[in-house]
DNA sequence: TCTTGACCTTCCGGTTACTAGAACCTCCAT
DNA sequence: ATGGAGGTTCTAGTAACCGGAAGGTCAAGA
């Protein structure tokens, strides 16, 4: 099959499969006389781990590496659940980061009207007034 | 005081200082005969101000907005609430997508012994085992 | 005065994971 | 034969910077 049906097939749009053999996440495609690539069901099946993988939010980096356990039939499960925990591990730190933003926001706009007058906490808060700031400095972990 | 001390005063990389300017975030500084920027305290308290903000998760886009808000004394606190309002929806939204991964990974987790044998529910499901799903076509939304 | 070193300047490239579009080629059906 | 759909490569743009190169500037010490 050409790339329009592998796309169709693997749910991975043309211009992604493309741009993930560019990188090397999957190995080149064989191609036609005239240079066409072509696909074989297998390489749907790639597609779509990789399409379920990095809707885990895994890297692509991380996807070239758990596509290699899943072709490797001689892996440690132990290496799998170890990518999966750094992921989770990523995963929570974003959260706990935006939750912390959130939670000051939150703050913030409880103390302000939010009505045509010009006095407000939010904008006193970020020009610094030294109030609460729950974030800070949250940046740099991130 | 040159771009280095404004830096080092504000916590805002010079580099970033320099971007900042050049996507038009903050006006363009004042130069010495010789080229070299200059800044008051007054651009200082600007920088911390979109840090702040930054720090919150808005855009730089975003920013520019917050500072106009700022340095409008006739404002209404309603548009900075709004801001901030749609802020805190953009948050919720990542932090809802992130959970649903994170569930989805720690299911998968318990299920996967995680020793030196290579079967693994991770890997089959990510190769479309078909057995749950939380996520599944959360990507574009994100 | 000269030099050294720290600091400044601009500009280019890299980061992540794609997407849009241009210019051109190929295939199939009418 | 021709038209249109779909293939090919390549470049550039997205967000928000960071790193580094090449070269100019400034203040202090010998």
């Amino acid at each position: 099959m050409n790339i329009g049906e592998a796309a169709a097939r693997s749910g991975v749009p043309s211009k992604t499969i493309r741009y993930y053999e560019s990188v090397g996440l999957i190995p080149p495609a064989h191609r036609t006389a005239s240079g066409y690539r072509i696909y074989t069901e297998a390489d749907v099946q790639t597609l779509r781990f990789v399409s379920r993988a990095r809707g885990l939010g895994f890297s692509v980096a991380d996807c070239a590496n758990l596509l290699a356990l899943w072709q490797d039939t001689a892996r440690a499960s132990a290496d799998v659940k170890a990518l999966a925990r750094q992921q989770v591990d990523r995963i929570e730190a974003k959260v706990a980061e935006l939750q912390s933003m959130k939670e000051t926001l939150e703050d913030l706009m409880e103390r302000c009207h939010g009505d045509a007058r010009p006095d407000c906490p939010i904008l006193s808060d970020l020009a610094g007034s030294a109030s609460r700031c729950h974030v800070q400095e949250t940046r740099k972990t991130a």
